[in-house]
DNA sequence: TAAAACTTAATTGTATACAATCTTGTGCGC
DNA sequence: GCGCACAAGATTGTATACAATTAAGTTTTA
């Protein structure tokens, strides 16, 4: 397997086996941009770049179709999903929805051990961010999200807040317009501030705003489809 | 294929082909409840059920792992789940903070087209009740509010309650203590009156005490463990 | 020369064979 | 009669072969 990191936090619907980590590395790599979407995922080639069958290769390319990574197209193959501007605005507004009262919740939760563990992945962030790894840095802002849900200890809406960051994660691919990078510095910090002061309140504003500013750094104006006439532009 | 009837309305991850086929039938069966949970699946029995490869039914059983239905155990095979207490409670609140807000929603959105739709699901629903179809009729009232969710046009969140519905059959499966009908019969019709009307607030009202009604018939008991001494009770 | 028809190659969908793992049954010793 | 070790059978995980479909290339027709 080319990756050697494994990251035990996505969705992992086979328990153990090549095509469990197969998943892993595919769904690493296109949270990480470095598959963008739209790329065509050929059985084939997945199954000659990574020394397994075509059955493993299946088995997880259903899987990341199940976590709406990628989009199978019946005899045609396997593409990284293209989310479309109304399905971002859709993603946000369902994230807007759950997010900040998850983050309340969360709050009313802290302990000592998952303040910590908030703190690592700020702090592997900003490790990523200095090695200019944009795309790590993308995937553990996401994740931060991801491990707050996690604190709120209800694991169906985490587990909804989980498929949100990840077709956030395409979104941003296709979307993004800001040159620094996802998750303004200072956000994360005082999230985890008043995580920490076990407020609630703050921390639900918090999110709320910090959702708005990642939703404002999307272009997601829908692009007006010029009547092309080829004949008049090409013609002579 | 011994299943005639192919719910559409079913999430199909799978464009088409028998695996499309065997698990909308096997999908079916659990939301009907002649499948319950803890059910074991097995490979080559399914295979010889339907008449197709065991390729065919892993397939249609990852995908149905991945709409919760089932569980797949590693080397041991496939079982229709068995949500916990925990869960049941997790997944109705989960309802409750979705559905209302989608039924003010789709009241804000109301087509005559979609109100047809509704009355013939309260109908068939009905009618399912009257023929002594209790299982038909638990699946068309999970159907209805299914159906509530895409009059709202927010796909992103009508996948969620998608699942939700889904996990709630099976919850249902496991938990329900009332004698009678899933759904209060005059539930629906209320619901679909202010739908009818428009009117927002009312919607949201009428779904928010529907979905406390259902969860008010689910014994969600933890139910306190004994200690079981079997040499004392067995004993001479 | 462009469009249509046909052929070939590539890829995906499915079936089947083999390998790995788990479950059940049997035999043996105490 | 019980517990343990081992064997056999059943089932799942994976590899490979074959069938079906699509995409690309070539030839024919107007």
């Amino acid at each position: 397997m080319p990756t050697t990191e494994s990251p035990s936090d996505f969705i992992q619907p086979m328990l153990k086996g090549p095509s469990a980590q197969l998943f892993a590395s595919l769904s690493l790599a296109i949270h990480e941009h470095k598959l963008l979407p739209g790329t065509k995922l050929g059985e084939d080639e997945l199954s000659d770049i990574y020394k397994v069958s075509r059955t493993v290769v299946r088995t997880a390319l259903q899987a990341l179709s199940h976590s709406e990574l990628v989009e199978l197209k019946r005899n045609r193959g396997a593409f990284v999903s293209q989310p479309t501007v109304r399905e971002a605005r859709e993603v946000f507004e369902a994230r807007a929805l759950l997010e900040p009262r998850t983050a309340r919740s969360a709050a009313e939760r802290m302990t000592e051990e998952a303040l910590e563990r908030l703190e690592k992945h700020i702090s592997a962030e900003h490790d990523a961010l200095a090695a200019g790894q944009s795309g790590r840095a993308l995937r553990l802002s996401g994740q931060f999200h991801i491990e707050i849900s996690r604190i709120a200890d209800q694991s169906t809406i985490a587990g909804f807040i989980e498929r949100l960051v990840a077709r956030s994660s395409l979104i941003i691919a296709l979307y993004w317009k800001r040159q620094s990078a996802l998750c303004e510095k200072h956000a994360h910090h005082a999230l985890v501030d008043a995580l920490r002061r076990g407020d609630g309140a703050d921390a639900e504003e918090l999110m709320k705003s910090h959702l708005l500013d990642i939703l404002s750094a999307l272009d997601l104006r829908e692009v007006a489809q010029p009547a092309i006439n080829l004949k008049d532009i090409l013609g002579k």
